[in-house]
Parts: structure tokens; sequence; C-alpha cells
DNA sequence: ATTCTTCTTTAGAATTATTCTAATCTGTTG
DNA sequence: CAACAGATTAGAATAATTCTAAAGAAGAAT
């Protein structure tokens, strides 16, 4: 048994444990995911990839895919720019809580919100801020 | 002296301040933004309230504007959607540094960093996710 | 005040990442 | 293996934002 074939059965196992139908490309996307090392991908450089293989899945696909497994658990995605400014006219210290659905923001005093033991940043490497946002949704 | 020339002047004060000029449409939206409590604005909800008082400033001036408020420290980002999706596939409970100029992620464990003192949500909402995002720049 | 120079504003085009559409194809089930 | 629901695809559409290049205002110098 090959590796490509071990990688393709663990795949389909783990598409399957989570009621996403094996096709080609899943089961092709999530192999380059999770057989190696945790990574963090945009579909743009995934597709890029994808292609340098020579495997031939559409970027709308891979979007697609992206969102599927992260509905169903096997991603995560991580927020760090902006699609939408959202500018706020208190510059001091404080943090927010997000109302996904609505869109609304809402301070959460820099007294009350504390973030510790933050691991030093990579070597050359300062820290500028620390953005803390609190997702809260309708309970 | 009115209420709207009293704005101005500390508008004009205030851009004068941080080296801006003090043009109509800087004067107008920093009355606007800093005349009365602290308040979270998108570009697009800016300028329409600005039609809506009859004021006439472009799209294009309104996001220049905030963006020149912001690099003058008068006004901070806040970001909480993702113009760019970035997909981790580590899914368990960590946090991220994030290097702007790379646009590159690092996992921060989870057992390393800590988030105390969050404050009890708005009525009728759970706490969704707490995201920690430590922004690095070079040194 | 008038002119000069530089900074600003603006309308509209361009860009970028993403989502939608509607036609085609493929897995799975019976 | 036929049929159907679900998946994939190319390309168009969208949305927020930025760019462009031309015209307009601010401040300085005369």
């Amino acid at each position: 048994m090959g590796k490509a074939s071990r990688d393709s059965s663990k795949a389909i196992a783990r598409l399957r444990g989570v009621g996403l139908r094996p096709t080609r490309q899943r089961v092709e996307l999530a192999s380059l995911l999770f057989k190696g090392p945790d990574r963090h991908v945009t579909a743009e450089n995934l597709h890029e990839e994808v292609a340098g293989l020579g495997l031939k899945i559409s970027l709308a696909t891979v979007y697609n895919t992206l969102h599927q497994f992260t509905h169903a658990g096997l991603l995560r995605q991580v927020i760090v720019d902006a699609a939408r400014g959202y500018f706020d006219t208190n510059t001091g210290d404080h943090q927010h809580f997000f109302l996904e659905a609505e869109g609304t923001l809402i301070d959460i005093p820099g007294e009350d919100i504390r973030v510790a033991g933050v691991p030093a940043p990579p070597a050359g490497m300062t820290v500028d801020r620390v953005d803390v946002v609190v997702r809260v949704k309708r309970a």
C-alpha cells in the first residue's frame, strides 16, 4: 500500500466521519491539508499548490471545500484583516464584543480584560498590539 | 457662539494638533465623530450619515479621511471580519501571532495564553469564541 | 489681495477576494 | 446500472475598497 493511497483512505474516513461525500476533490484537498503538520492556508494559495501538483480543482471548489471543512469542524478560520473597516473613536486601551448577527461592536474597557502568557514574539519582532475579539451569538 | 461653530473650532484645533489641514470635509467629519460619545463607524455608514445631514463629501474622501485620522491616532481600526480567509488545520484551543508585513500566522498554544476579565455578554447572548491576535512588526 | 505651490477632493474606473449561477458531472442507492 | 441528489465548474456578478488623473481649495510668498 503506497503513501498516497494511505493518505486518501485516511482522508476518506475523515470525510465520512463528518458526513461529507468523499469526492475526488475533497479527498485530494483533505489529504494535502491533513497529511503533515498543522498549517495555515488561504483559498488562493491552496489552489496554487494543488495546480502545482498537477491536480485539477477549480478555485470555486477550493473555496466551497474550505468552508465545508470549516463548518464540519475540520478547519478553523482565523480573522486577521478587515473586509469591512470598522473605525472606533475610542483609541484608548480596550477590546470588543462583536455581535456577528448584527455586525455590531461593543467596547470592553481595558481595565476589565487581561491577556496573560503571550510568548516572546519571533526574533527581530516586537508586539505592535494585542487584539481581543469576543464573538457573541444569540443564546 | 453657536453649537456648530464651537464643534468646528474644536475640530479645527484637533486637526491642527495632528498636522492635518482643516479642510471643510475633514472638519465636518471630525465634528461628527468627536462631538458626542465614542462610536464605531464604517466608511459606508458614515458617508450615509453625512449625506443625510445634507453635507456633501464623496465616499472616496470618507475613506481617505478615516485612514488619515487613524494614522494620526484619532481613530483606531477594529478588525472583526476577514478580507482574506486564512484557514487553520489546528482546530484546538489556541491563538495567533500575525506578522502584518508578510501576512504570516504563527500559532500560540492555548495553554500559554490566557484571557481573563471578559465581562458578561449582552443579555440573550453567549460567547461563541474569544479570538486573540498578537500583531507583531519588525523591531 | 494675487499668485504660486502643494495638498485635497472627486467621479468614475480598476482591483481583489469572494460568491453566485446555471449547466454539467459524479457518488450513492435501490 | 439507472436515477437522483449532491458536487463541480467556468465565468459572470458582487462588495468593499483603492486608484487615477483632473479640478479645486489652503497656506505661503510676494
